[in-house]
DNA sequence: CATTTACAGACTTAATATATCTATAATATC
DNA sequence: GATATTATAGATATATTAAGTCTGTAAATG
């Protein structure tokens, strides 16, 4: 029961876009240098992102990633979940009625986190200037 | 990132002690059938809820598991870090100062989730007829 | 002593995370 | 239009962890 790697490569990212121009796109090669992951691996997540919404991909020279939404609407939420799936971490193969007092403690706890991390934005780290 | 099946193991498990007999042990092979898992492995499961003090094993016939703290002390918490471990659930490879924002709030997210576990104890879903 | 039970450790299998490799598609620049 | 540059897709490979089995040992009961 970890974050997985693949979220830290988003988050780190993320933040750098933040930081980086909204018109001229940053290519993965640089991304990725700067985390030490290989560029394609990078890559590989980062087009779920894309797919999520949250940024843009331009191909061809002098392509690469931008934001697509504003800062303020971006959560820390919104890319884990991008990553890691949106179903709940603790889950039973049965279902013993909505009474089920196990699974509403352990909902209420994810939840609790969720919160947090839901009205946490990505704009709230920005130009604070965190290296890599 | 999910909780392990280990977990769920443990969970259900220590419900049921708690509904159970503080002195007569409930054998493994009995804790496993309802579950619908190998004694062996639960019992695997189990000696980790023993080490870490929360229940207590009688070996030979007619033994098995019981609790060895009161109800109130055990808490969702307490059951499953003996599992999963206590480590953070969001680890990187650097450290880069204690202003790092990033870790900041993802352990900030994680302390939200382990306070509301920390603070349902077991007894709290005692004596509630839940079945398996 | 024979039976019943938990415990320990080696081992196996299955599932998932973490990449890599290659080929393709889109775009800019010349 | 040709060429270089970049992202994307899919197949494949490797590593790590979870999940489970098997076998033998130790402790307690009767
Ligand atoms: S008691 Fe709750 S958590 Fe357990 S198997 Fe039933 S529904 Fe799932
Ligand atoms: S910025 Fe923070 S989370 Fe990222 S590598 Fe540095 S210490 Fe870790």
């Amino acid at each position: 029961m970890k974050f997985s790697k693949a979220t830290n490569y988003a988050l780190h990212t993320m933040l750098m876009l933040v930081d980086a121009s909204p018109i001229k796109p940053v290519g993965v090669q640089q991304l990725a240098e700067s985390q030490g992951v290989s560029p394609t691996y990078l890559s590989k997540i980062l087009t779920r992102l894309v797919k999520a919404g949250m940024i843009e991909s331009v191909t061809g020279a002098n392509g690469g990633y931008r934001l697509s939404r504003k800062k303020d609407d971006i959560t820390f939420l919104d890319i884990i979940h991008a990553i890691e799936g949106t179903s709940s971490l603790f889950e039973c193969d049965f279902l013993h009625g909505e009474e089920c007092l196990i699974q509403t403690v352990m909902k209420e706890a994810e939840e609790k986190m969720e919160w947090h991390l839901k009205t946490t934005k990505l704009a709230d780290l920005a130009q604070n200037k965190t290296t890599v």
